[in-house]
DNA sequence: CATACTAAATGGTCAGACCATTCAAGAATT
DNA sequence: AATTCTTGAATGGTCTGACCATTTAGTATG
């Protein structure tokens, strides 16, 4: 059970995160806002200056302000994002929890799941927009293999778009993590040679048909394919042998 | 682009933290480990006993370490779990940049993915576990709506279970994920009647049915009627017609 | 052998000083 | 008058050294 937390309120500066959280969460504190200066908040929660600024630490790697020198500078609040997701998931990356492999089948998934639901609920104006980035994906596909850096660009914000069509934030938040995290590999993209491209490209009018015909199955499946085409280019192999254990008590990995 | 990050490296701080956290992700610190005692790490780094307790609240934060007091207490290093993207998407929740319709929404579909999967890869063995729990279920909803709490703490056991038939561990992670931030709205749960818990108990074993049979699709749309089912005794509303607005550059939601 | 005490190791907190960066107001220059 | 330069104040970053609180291992005591 989730009912119970870790009995260990006894740090001060624990005490001073959460009281900062709770303000920001509640939106007494707003973003843009400034916190109090240091030596300032030290009077007024009445520590010291080294405990307030662990607990300002904390609420840093948290998202939930950022900092600045100078004079005009101090802690702002800022908007609550999905960066630290990212850098989450980054971390277990890194620390081979999850590969490339594993993300790649999700984000397959994942996205298939974005085209249907999109197509339930675009408008004329989304797939104008849609039509837009392909004209300008077409520019640059024509300029051959060496634009592939705008292309793939392009390539991201239609399936950016995409996940915003459906109206649900939290399929924004996945994609965009994970396509943070994937592109960190996209060195081994840049050697698509013409017919990649074009096939790329295809793709994406295909899926973006298939919305405006809201056939949601067949962009489902395109999506899919899209998806799965560009995991081959990178070295993807089939992994439906390995496996992992998870540690249920810890939620963490063991090998 | 991620190409660059915000140059602002100048927080000495941050070079421990970066030094440390290399140290973990390369493997010459294994979970379990022990880091040296602060006043050593002061030593060693050539700093100041402050400035490394600074970045210790950031390894904390990033889940990274745990410390614990006392003569045998230090920084320990902890194995990368999914917990810091549940607190993160629990501060997404608490800001209201996602609502539980949101994640019911994408819960539905993913629990719909695990399913179809999990129908791919399993053996007769999962089945077999899968056969065990579903009879501990059955014990719990004969004593009647007062062993919800039981039942409902088994049901999450089945698609736990299921998720690490897939194999991936996004899917483990994502669940737990989940899962955890809706357990925190159970309190409106616990009026499930003997009808509900029927129901869903039938759900459950529909589920493994298909499962034995190969039937993906079919385990698919039952996972998925299972979790909409849940989603309407929370009082789910149809929430197509909301819209976030979602700002690129920051990653942020304004309203 | 069991219990109680003691001391050492380690993190948690505090106070005060000084440095580094930024920005705005005023001074000097053109 | 406009521009540039200087200076000082505000603010975060770092350092030092001290003391407190908790935990554990070892020791003394019954």
């Amino acid at each position: 059970m989730t009912l119970f937390r870790p009995a260990k309120q006894n740090r001060i500066f624990e005490d001073v995160v959460e009281q900062i959280q709770e303000a920001i969460l509640s939106g007494q504190l707003k973003a843009g806002d400034r916190l109090p200066p240091e030596r300032e908040l030290r009077e007024t929660l009445q520590t010291s200056r080294s405990t307030i600024r662990e607990a300002l630490r904390v609420l840093e790697q948290k998202g939930l302000i950022e900092i600045r020198l100078g004079t005009g500078g101090g802690a702002m609040v800022k908007a609550v994002s999905s960066e630290t997701i990212t850098e989450s998931l980054a971390l277990l990356i890194a620390s081979r929890s999850i590969s490339i492999e594993h993300l790649y089948e999700f984000r397959e998934r994942v996205e298939g799941d974005v085209a249907a639901l999109a197509t339930e609920r675009c408008t004329a104006e989304h797939i104008a927009s849609l039509r837009q980035l392909l004209k300008e994906a077409h520019t640059e596909i024509q300029k051959g293999p060496e634009a592939v850096r705008e292309f793939l660009s392009l390539d991201r914000e239609i399936h950016y778009n995409l996940s915003k069509i459906t109206g649900n934030p939290i399929y924004i938040i996945i994609l965009k993590t994970v396509h943070d995290n994937i592109h960190r590999y996209f060195d081994q993209f840049l050697a698509m040679d013409q017919k990649r491209l074009d096939e790329n490209y295809n793709d994406l009018v295909q899926i973006v048909d298939s919305l405006e015909k809201g056939d949601g199955e067949h962009a489902r499946e395109l999506a899919q394919t899209h998806v799965r085409r560009f995991g081959i280019y990178m070295g993807n192999r089939d992994f439906s042998e390995k496996k992992l254990e998870w540690e249920p008590d810890s939620g963490a990995f063991v090998s």
